[in-house]
DNA sequence: TATTGTTATACTCTATAACTATA
DNA sequence: TATAGTTATAGAGTATAACAATA
């Protein structure tokens, strides 16, 4: 008796997600840099100089979380905190040069690694693939916004 | 003037990665697990009874790593430490009746999941869907394989 | 009063290294 | 001598709660 076809699936892309968080991690590693460290200056790098608020909504992360990544990427200089111009309560979080350098040089692998994955497939599939992506993922997230709504 | 094709059905991809990371640790925050406990459930689940050093392998983890997280299940009535039958430095770790309680309704979610993801595509869609994702985990897969050999 | 960020504290996951019991 | 699992120790990520400065 076969499997269930949807189960297949979903295994399939479960796979897919575990290689890419492993390829990922090692990735950062090489650079001395940790996923969550790394997301914070992704964010940096596509939001430029941010509060430690809206990084804390961006990251879904707690601000004392934040706090504790600002302080690590500091001492490694690739963030510094400058006073906010008009609020002084609040700071804002940017990147250095060292850290906008490691961020360019994580663009160009990120489009090298789109390329290793989907350049050689057909332009039609790909087109076909991207859309089917793109509409899982906006089901699962109205799925994830209808529970949260459920438990609230 | 447009984004390059490829790059936009990675961030997708990884846009979906995300979104199944925060849905799984919801899930089973909602049953007090975590994601690396639940993971060791999930293999015990598959695989049966199970030696440390087996566990540590298909986690790729440390075997310090299988203490802490059985110890954890343990103490939660999933798990209990048995001896070995043959091996007397060695344990197996087997599923209590809650932990298999837990895994089975793990395993209806599962499949609720893959419908509600896959229900509605057609099956000729699926089908290749399916090849694809394969295809790019595949993919995926040789190239940390070859980085991990060049590396060495 | 509400908001921003920090200090204080604690828990989970993870790793390396040293040790015990057994093979 | 090698292997299985543990104890010891440490670092990273995360959370809640209390607090200071400012809005």
């Amino acid at each position: 008796m076969t499997e269930h076809r949807q189960t297949v699936a979903l295994d399939q892309l479960l796979r897919l997600v575990d290689l890419f968080s492993r390829d990922m991690a090692a990735r950062f590693e090489r650079d001395g840099l940790t996923p969550a460290r790394t997301h914070l200056l992704w964010v940096l790098h596509h939001s430029g100089p941010s509060t430690g608020r809206a990084l804390a909504q961006a990251l879904r992360v707690t601000p004392r979380n934040v706090t504790g990544l600002v302080d690590a990427l500091a001492s490694d200089g690739m963030v510094e905190r400058r006073p906010h111009p008009t609020d002084r309560r609040a700071m804002l979080v940017c990147l250095t040069a060292k850290g906008t350098e490691s961020m360019t040089k994580m663009a160009d692998d990120h489009r090298r690694l789109a390329d290793l994955l989907f350049g050689t497939l057909p332009r039609a599939r790909l087109a076909e693939f991207t859309a089917t992506i793109t509409d899982l993922a906006d089901r699962l997230d109205r799925a994830i916004a209808d529970e949260e709504a459920t438990r609230s």
